[in-house]
DNA sequence: TGAATAAGCGCACGATCGGTCGTAGCATCC
DNA sequence: GGATGCTACGACCGATCGTGCGCTTATTCA
């Protein structure tokens, strides 16, 4: 009993396994279908017991949601960063935020941008302020790029960094409209060109 | 008593202030949240009395959507088809849009464009399949002004209508969502940006 | 090792959901 | 006008929701 070479307590544990079912669970059923008795099926723990680690059902959605942009960080984020600045920088997001999305099971899609579009009308509260805060900040980054890609002489000086980070996470959504829409991969060569003439527009 | 003038039954009365109370809540709290306890307490009815005129929520879901599609359809498109084929009929379908956004109340915005990001990940079923067909309609619509457009001479051939559809959609729905997230018009005039850059594009 | 702590459980709560049923009464039509 | 059929009602059902309580363990730390 005593072997555990006393690492990371119990609790810590439980809740890193509780949150990654949630996570996959929110994933398939959306967050506002991340229930606790749905969860505690999943996570073969009982309803009661999940209230040790989480407060309240806003509180487990508030920390799946960071789960889900922890990674959206790692996979999508940073590698877009390893690029130079400017339009490689832009172009290595974009491809990776399409993969992101494709590497989504179908019915849902891309889980952070489902969270923005399941709580864009939802009432004031954490969650909503949540992804409001995501959404300002996805924003800021894409400006910044296209900031910096206007001062390394790609994009002509006319642009608004903020018109382009518009149409560029409006793109971005309504891939992921569609897709869950019509359940088809089809639109992302729509995207795709509507991404590259966004680039164009601006180019040079 | 007999001073009614036997016209429309009262069964069809009752249904027709029913669905108006049944879309201004739907407006308020969405097609989820349009629920036969709160429509009837709203529409001073019982509950029960409700199962009279809708057979099941979704039928009652389903039969809300047609009325808000009918009235998209008097004072949106209708209003465009007037305009002449080709770009000013593309032009005054957008403004068109636009206001109709801009009516709806802020905290759900356009409730068409509202039901189909509310159902594009809902399992199988009618409202669904309304909800697609819905959006399959208003895509050929736009497919055939983009189309007219060409044959006008006021579009590039090399355009492809559906492309041009699904950016057209892609802005409107982007507008939509921002809007609803962050609770302001501002992003009105970066729609409208947008629309006039996918003119640009394929103009003369 | 033993005492303090906290994790986890079973049970139950009040609310709300979509929906059913039997019935009463009013509107409709012959 | 009178029989018929539909409208509308109130009571109720089973399921599920988020959440609180009190208890039994298991774990942590001195």
């Amino acid at each position: 009993m005593s072997a555990t070479p006393a690492q990371t307590p119990k609790s810590e544990r439980t809740k890193t396994r509780v949150l990654r079912e949630a996570l996959s669970l929110a994933s398939r059923v959306g967050f506002a279908g991340l229930t606790f008795g749905t969860l505690a099926e999943q996570a073969g723990i009982s309803k009661s017991g999940l209230f040790a680690h989480f407060q309240s059902k806003e509180d487990l959605q508030i920390q799946t949601l960071h789960v889900a942009e922890n990674m959206f960080v790692d996979r999508v984020l940073r590698p877009a960063v390893t690029e130079p600045r400017g339009v490689p920088r832009i172009r290595r997001l974009f491809d990776g935020w399409m993969e992101w999305i494709h590497s989504a099971t179908i019915p849902r899609g891309d889980i952070l941008t489902a969270a923005a579009f399941e709580f864009d009308d939802a009432p004031d509260g954490p969650m909503r302020a949540a992804v409001v805060e995501g959404h300002g900040k996805m924003h800021g980054t894409i400006e910044r790029m296209a900031r910096q890609a206007i001062e390394a002489g790609q994009f002509r000086k006319k642009l608004d960094p903020a018109q382009f980070a518009f149409e560029f996470l409006g793109i971005v959504h309504a891939h992921h409209h569609v897709r869950r829409l019509l359940r088809t991969d089809l639109h992302a060569r729509r995207a795709r060109f509507a991404f590259e003439r966004l680039l164009e527009t601006y180019a040079l």
